[in-house]
RNA sequence: GGCCAAGUAGCUCAGUUGGUAGAGCAGCGGAUUGAAAAUCCGCGUGUCGGUGGUUCAAUUCCGCCCUUGGCCA
């Protein structure tokens, strides 16, 4: 079983097409955007051809107003594991969701899952009382987590005081113990990366441009129609999507939305390339011209020493 | 050609009553345990347009020149 994981626009889609017909295999999507249907230029979701050439699982699964998660993640990537393995052909994991690929790989505590009465009890109080108010608390119910947090981290903060309500004891005591959900599945890790920024730059620039030639604004349109959207939707704070709504709705000028959906791509792409360099797993130059065929090539290393572990 | 305004970080600008300067955005580095395309943390030397002058000291005051924008011819 192979796990490609790389930054966004660098053409680690089209390499898994290419790598999953060579292998007989079937791709995977790691991506928490490619989860939404209606939702298909701006998170550079495969084409309706390119479904056809290969089966790719984790794709439209909820709808723009739902919510998805790590955990369901998890277990829906596990099944359509074992769904492929059991046709007898190769799971190939392709995507750029580091945190999902993180815990797939080392594992995840047993922690409560989000409830969302108390979340959004919790983010009425930080939006009146504050955050410092929030970080205060957890200071008394959990001091090793608000301790490890900077006090600005809203998101954290709320979620290990929601874990507090559930549960009654606190999140540092649930972290320690992990499970890792691939330990008993061999696999191998490549990380794509281009040796270049200034490369990596250039595609994100040249793919925004496509993407809103294609009628990224007007899918925008669409789903305002079809979905009760609001901003704070984990689905309307993807890259790109968020910009675009801003814009549309006036909390930002029109002419900046291209130029800010840029910047967005940009740093989110920075952020996986920082997971990437503490990832585990061998490294390929995606910016090279014989990336693919490197890819190949290790994928067939890795093909021959589990036959080997099994004669 | 004349008058006026502006020229400071990659961009938009602030500022120095004369002691060589700082915000936002961008960019870069990092964190990351059920929202993660999220949420946060850290990083600021740049001939202060050029040149001459005044001064112990000029990015700051004065002269000239250059560039850009506006108004008048």
């Amino acid at each position: 079983m192979i796990l490609l994981v790389g930054p966004t626009a660098s053409g680690k889609s089209a390499a898994a097409l290419t790598l999953a017909e060579r292998f007989d295999g079937e791709i995977v999507s790691i991506d928490s955007a490619l989860v939404y249907r209606d939702m298909n230029i701006g998170t550079a979701k495969p084409t309706p051809d390119e479904l056809a050439r290969v089966p790719h699982h984790l794709i439209d699964l909820i709808d723009p107003t739902e919510r998805y998660s790590v955990a369901r993640f998890v277990t829906d990537c596990l099944a359509a594991i074992a769904d492929i393995q059991s046709r007898g052909r190769m799971p190939l994991l392709v995507g750029g969701t580091m945190m999902y690929a993180n815990i797939l790989v080392n594992g995840m505590s047993d922690v409560p899952p989000a409830d969302e009465a108390i979340r959004a009890g919790l983010a009425a109080r930080r939006d009146g009382e504050g955050i410092e108010a929030l970080h205060a608390e957890l200071l008394r119910v959990d001091p090793i987590t608000a301790a490890r947090l900077p006090p600005t981290d809203s998101q954290r903060i709320e979620r290990a005081l929601e874990v507090w309500q559930i549960a009654g004891v606190p999140l540092s005591s649930l972290q320690g113990q992990k499970k890792s959900a691939l330990a008993a599945v061999p696999h191998t890790v490549l990380r794509w990366l281009p040796r270049d920024r200034a490369w990596l730059h250039a595609r994100c620039e040249a793919r925004l441009t496509t993407m809103f030639a294609q009628g990224f604004v007007a899918e925008v349109e669409a789903l305002q129609k079809q979905y009760a959207l609001t901003p704070d939707l984990p689905s309307m704070r993807c890259v790109g999507y968020r910009q675009v709504l801003d814009a549309l709705e006036g909390r930002a000028p029109k002419a900046e939305m291209m130029e800010r959906a840029l910047f967005a791509t940009r740093q989110l792409a920075k952020r996986q390339i920082t997971w990437l360099r503490g990832f585990a797993g061998a490294a390929i130059d995606c910016d090279a011209a014989d990336s693919v065929d490197v890819a190949s090539a290790a994928i067939e290393r890795a093909i021959e020493q589990s036959a080997q572990v099994e004669a």
